[in-house]
Parts: structure tokens; C-alpha cells; sequence
RNA sequence: GGGCUCGUGGUGUAGCUGGCCUAACAUGCCUCCCUGUCACGGAGGAGAUCGCCGGUUCGAAUCCGGUCGGGCCCGCCA
């Protein structure tokens, strides 16, 4: 038989049911009792009259005591209505009443009106869930699980669990290790991604797998990024050698998940591919919020014999000039903020001119000629009331400081629609990157891609112009999605490897066991990793990725409820053979 | 590891250009009154040495230094 909920007795007036909920609050008129009821669907009004038996323990109740009530659903008269209430046409005259359990004062408020701070909410999480906006988080996010399996399976993906305890990865993040008791001084670690083994699995003959996948890295957090474990859509397609497949076969997930799960709306019905280096050259960053312009304008070649020392010894130390053109005056104290703000990102300043009367005034505009300041309103397409602001330095740093102020005057201007989803393919990632602090090369990205033109393009000349056949998801803003197509020839990975100075012995003690596989006919394939906590965050319109997570861990990876990570018995470390060095 | 910022009864805030703070307001809690409320109402009450330590001062919630904790960001996140 199924329990009686409070929302079901709108429809059940004249007969007796049993409801059993938690005090949401109670009225006591002296000589009147109201009780409102809370179940995880609603709010029910209870009445005890003080002729009632069962008035004395109405008079007991507080706030969060679990109850059993059983009375007669009874028609309220006209005036009496709650409008407010779901079941407010209706209330429960109660005729037997059982206090299942008591509550002692809350110490956080489950009232939405009083938001308590979030250190106090995730030290009593259980009590954080009872609020109506958690209860509806959780409740959205096992409909967003079934969404994505829904389609998964439709699409001939099968879901297939990898092991927890797996093996370290010298590349990446910080792992989880776990020690072997069995096998003393050796550890497993938690998988950072199903990566390997799902490729493993192509070589095994699946020609579609997916899962839901646990993933654990040691990283520190961010308000888009938990510590510890998360949870991404993972999938691989075999026989698939270009990443536009995939990106095909995934795409109206994630769009259907826009418009149809989440209700927004797409900002455009395509979802532009973008190569990696457009990417950083028009936005500055690789995962671009694409609902608003504001994009970068390089003005290296226009400026590069202005009058300018800043500008002009950016550009002779192989530096670039770029600018954004903001529609907006902004005051002194803003014009400060911007500048801190650019400061932070490593700027040495942040130059800016206005635009008025077709015309660019700035301190700074002494310094160029009426040519240079004429192509400069010209090429970032200022108008009247416009502000330009500047960025000169190295290409790397221009791109992040700009990135960066272009992102915040979004937020600033409000020009990113809560309404509207901005979606795009980041696509050809370079497969080397320079490390700016030892100068060496190193892969971009991730040893498992495959680089584009395979064997042949990792010969020539220009090691940072090889591109990876390497995709990223952006929305809004957020990456949430990064894929590629597999290397799954031997040869190659020696010489990606090689590339790097990493003789074979090297790859084969890293990733032996892949390698090995790929030995006894590896099939092409491609895949990629949606993450769903951060889809989530974004179709839920929330900016903190801890708010649709039941049990997150805090910024520095604790959790204030069960109190881990914590100290552990003497007699399991030494069953691990592991001692611990608590000075520190 | 670094930068910015916050820390005041159970909870959320105000005060923070030093003294009128013997710390205010809202909510919660306790007692009493009340038979139509729904954020019930009314009367009364308890509850904070202002994160912690030190300094400046006649005097510190308020200024300074340190420290601990939270948040955001940088680094990091194949």
C-alpha cells in the first residue's frame, strides 16, 4: 500500500487518512491548533480543537517533529482558502495524532527567506536537503540521469562499470592513492577518468560504451570545479577516426537537454566549431561565453609604429597590442576597478580611450597620430559612448588579461542571458604546447590523441603547429565536454613520445598495458567525457557547483559533516604497513 | 603555494571615521494569554566578553600585527 502524501488529500475530502510528514510550523490560538505538515510533497493543514483528545500532545509539537496524523479531510469554507498552499482548499481535522520523533531547535533555517551561510548549511547537509530548493535539485538530477541513459542506450551505447581502484597515472591531476594491504608498499589509485580502460574496452570488441563515471582527482576546487569525486557522462565509439562523428552522435544530447530538459534556449541552432586558436585569438580563452560579443580586436600590425612606448615595446619584443570595445562610460573608480582587475591577471596596466564624436580621447591619446587613433575606433567598430580598452604584452598574457575583463564586463553588463545556452566545439587543440617557465615542449593536452595527419605530422618541422584531434564542449562559458580521437597505433605513440625525447622503454613502463593492447588489433576510436555536474549547474542556472551536489566536500576537501578526511586506527596502518608522520 | 575578501547571541544582519555598546534589529528558543491562523497575534524572558592571540590607547567589536577558519580567484585541473 502506498503512503498517503499530503498533497493527496486536496482530492480526498470527506474521507480519513493517515499522513506522516515533519512540523513545518505550528499556530496555537489557545483553544486551536494549527499544524502545518511537510512531506517531500508538500504542506498540509492539520487542525486540533481543544476538545480534542489529542489536543494535549498537539500543544507539544515543535518545529520538525516527525509526526502521524490521522483525521478527516475536510472542506475549508470560502474565507478560510490558502491560495498559497497546493492542498490550501482543504485541511485535515485531526482525530489521533503520534509523535514519531522529536526535534531539537534547528541550528540552520530551512526557511528559503533565510539563507544561512554555506559552511553552516554543509555541516548539517541533512537538514540543508529538507529545504524545498534542494529537494527539487535532487529530485531534477535523477530525471537528468535518466535523460542521459535514455538517449545513451537509444543510440546502441552500452553501459559498462570500470574498476575504483585502478592504477595511478603519471599524467594529469593528483590521484587518490590507496594502499594494497596484500601487497605492502604498493597502492592503487582512483581513477582521474575511465580513460584507459575504457579504450581497453574498444580493443575489446565494444563497439559503444558508456557510463556514468565516478572520477576522482586531487585538485583544488573552484566554485565550477568539486574536490574529490564527480561525475561524467563517459563514452567511446569504435571505428570512428574523426572527431566529427562523435560530435555528431552527441550533440543533439545536449541540446535537447537545453531546450527540452532545462527550457532555455539555444542561442544559435548550429553549434559553430571553433579551432583552438580563433578560439584564443577572438575571446581569449578556450572555452568562450558565447551568448555576448565584446570580442578581442588585434591591433599589433596597425600600431606597431605608433607613438606609444608601451604599446610599441609590447609589439618590438614580439608582444601584441589587442583592444575590446565596451559599450559603456565608465567613471574614474570603475575605470580603477578594470585596471585592478586587469592587474590581477598580470597586467601591467590597462590603457583605455573613449569614443566621442567619432573621435578617440584618452590620456593617452597625445601619444598617436590622428591615423593611428582613426584606425583604432575604425577596427574595433567603436561608436559614441563606447569604451576601448587595451591590452599589450606577450600574446599569452594579452589573451588571458582580456579574456578575463571581457568575461567579468559580461557578468557587469549583464549581457549573459540566464535564459539563453551558448554552445560550441572547441576544436583542434595544438598537440604540443611550450611550457612558458622551462621553455620544453610538452603534449598540450594529453598523450592520447591522436595527432592530426598521424605519423607524417609528427615529422615535421614546426613541432607547436601539429594539431591534435582534440575537442572540447563549451557552454556558456564553462567547458564541459573534452574528447578526441584515440591514438591506437603503436608507432605513433613511440613517436609522440619520441618527439619529446621519451625512448620506448619509457612509454611502455607508463602505459604498458594500453600499449600492449593496441598491439592485437586496436580498432580507430574516438570519444569523449561530458561532465555533469557542471552541465547541470548550468541548466539549473546556478554559478556554484556545490549547490547541485547532495554531499559536497568544502573548498579545502572536507567534508564538514562527516568530519573526513580523518586520522585512522594505529592497527590499519600497520595492517598497510604505512606509518605516519604526524609532525607537519 | 600566492592574491582579494569575510568572521558579531542558535540563524541572518547592523554597528566597525575608537567612548553615548551595559552591543542593536529580524528570526529562532523558553513562559504565559488567545478557537480560524497560514511568516498567526499579544505580553514577558533567556541567550553574544564581537573567531583566536598579542599590541596601540585613559578606553578597542571598531585601529595595528599575527594566527585560525570560510568564500572567490591565480597557480593547478591529461
Amino acid at each position: 500500500m502506498t503512503r498517503t502524501l499530503t498533497i493527496d488529500a486536496k482530492d480526498m475530502v470527506g474521507q480519513s487518512i493517515t499522513v506522516q510528514g515533519w512540523v513545518n510550523s505550528r499556530r496555537d490560538h489557545g483553544g486551536l491548533i494549527f499544524i502545518d505538515l511537510r512531506d517531500h510533497a508538500g504542506i498540509l493543514q492539520l487542525t486540533v480543537d481543544a476538545n480534542s483528545n489529542e489536543f494535549k500532545e498537539a500543544e507539544s509539537l515543535r518545529d520538525e517533529y516527525v509526526i502521524k496524523a490521522t483525521g478527516t479531510v475536510t472542506e475549508r469554507a470560502e474565507d478560510l482558502k490558502n491560495p498559497n498552499l497546493a492542498t490550501g482548499s482543504v485541511e485535515l481535522d485531526v482525530t489521533d495524532l503520534v509523535i514519531l520523533n522529536k526535534s531539537e531547535p534547528l541550528p540552520i533555517s530551512i526557511d528559503e527567506s533565510q539563507q544561512t551561510n554555506e559552511e553552516r548549511r554543509l555541516e548539517y547537509r541533512y537538514l540543508d536537503l529538507r529545504r524545498e530548493k534542494m529537494q527539487r535539485m535532487l529530485k531534477r538530477r535523477a530525471e537528468y540521469y535518466t535523460y542521459l541513459r535514455i538517449y545513451m542506450e537509444s543510440h546502441d551505447f552500452i553501459e559498462i562499470t570500470t574498476p575504483i581502484l585502478a592504477n595511478s597515472s603519471p599524467e594529469g591531476a593528483r590521484d587518490f592513492l590507496v594502499p594494497s594491504r596484500v601487497h605492502p608498499g604498493t597502492f592503487y589509485a582512483l581513477p582521474q577518468a575511465p580513460q584507459q580502460f575504457k579504450q581497453l574496452l574498444m580493443v575489446g570488441g565494444i563497439p559503444r560504451y558508456y557510463q556514468i563515471a565516478t572520477c576522482f582527482r586531487d585538485e583544488d576546487p573552484r566554485a565550477d570545479r568539486l574536490y574529490g569525486d564527480f561525475y561524467q557522462l563517459d563514452l567511446e565509439m569504435s571505428f570512428v577516426d574523426d572527431g566529427e562523428t562523435v560530435r555528431r552522435e552527441m550533440e543533439p544530447l545536449i541540446q535537447n537537454l537545453v531546450t527540452d530538459f532545462g527550457q532555455l534556449k539555444l542561442s544559435t541552432e548550429d553549434i559553430p566549431r571553433i579551432p583552438y586558436a580563433e578560439a584564443m585569438d577572438r575571446f581569449g580563452t578556450d572555452k568562450p561565453d558565447l551568448r555576448f560579443g565584446m570580442e578581442l580586436v588585434d591591433l599589433t600590425e596597425e600600431l606597431a609604429n605608433c607613438g606609444f612606448g608601451v604599446f610599441t615595446g609590447a609589439i618590438n619584443a614580439d608582444g601584441v597590442v589587442k583592444a575590446i570595445c565596451v559599450s559603456k562610460q565608465f567613471s574614474r573608480s570603475e575605470i580603477d576597478k578594470l585596471t585592478e582587475h586587469a592587474k590581477g591577471g598580470g597586467a601591467g596596466g590597462m590603457p583605455y580611450m573613449t569614443v566621442e564624436n567619432g573621435k578617440a580621447i584618452s590620456s593617452i591619446a597625445k601619444f598617436f597620430s590622428e591615423e593611428h587613433l582613426q584606425v583604432i575606433v575604425e577596427k574595433t567598430g567603436a561608436k559614441d559612448g563606447d569604451t576601448i580598452l587595451f591590452g599589450s604584452d606577450q600574446r599569452e598574457r594579452v589573451n588571458k588579461v582580456l579574456g578575463s575583463l571581457r568575461s567579468k564586463l559580461g557578468d557587469d553588463l549583464g549581457l549573459k542571458d540566464p535564459n539563453t545556452v551558448a554552445l560550441a566545439w572547441i576544436v583542434d587543440f595544438p598537440f604540443y604546447e611550450k611550457d612558458e617557465k622551462t621553455g620544453r615542449i610538452d603534449f598540450g593536452h594529453n598523450p592520447f590523441s591522436m595527432p592530426k595527419g598521424g605519423l607524417d605530422a609528427l615529422e615535421s618541422e614546426d613541432k607547436l603547429a601539429i594539431v591534435a584531434d582534440q575537442y572540447d564542449m563549451v557552454m556558456n562559458g564553462y567547458e564541459i565536454c573534452s574528447g578526441a580521437v584515440r591514438n591506437y597505433n603503436p608507432e605513433v605513440m613511440y613517436r609522440a613520445f619520441g618527439v619529446l625525447g621519451y625512448d620506448q622503454q619509457y612509454v611502455e613502463s607508463r602505459f604498458g598495458a594500453l600499449l600492449n593492447a593496441f598491439k592485437f588489433g586496436a580498432p580507430p576510436h574516438a570519444g569523449c567525457a561530458f561532465g555533469l555536474d557542471r552541465i547541470f549547474m548550468v541548466l539549473t542556472n546556478e554559478d556554484n557547483i556545490r549547490e547541485v551536489v547532495a554531499f559536497p566536500k568544502n573548498g579545502s576537501g572536507v567534508d564538514l559533516m562527516m568530519h573526513s578526511p580523518s586520522t585512522v586506527d594505529s592497527n590499519q596502518l600497520t595492517e598497510l604497513s604505512i606509518q605516519v608522520d604526524t609532525e607537519t
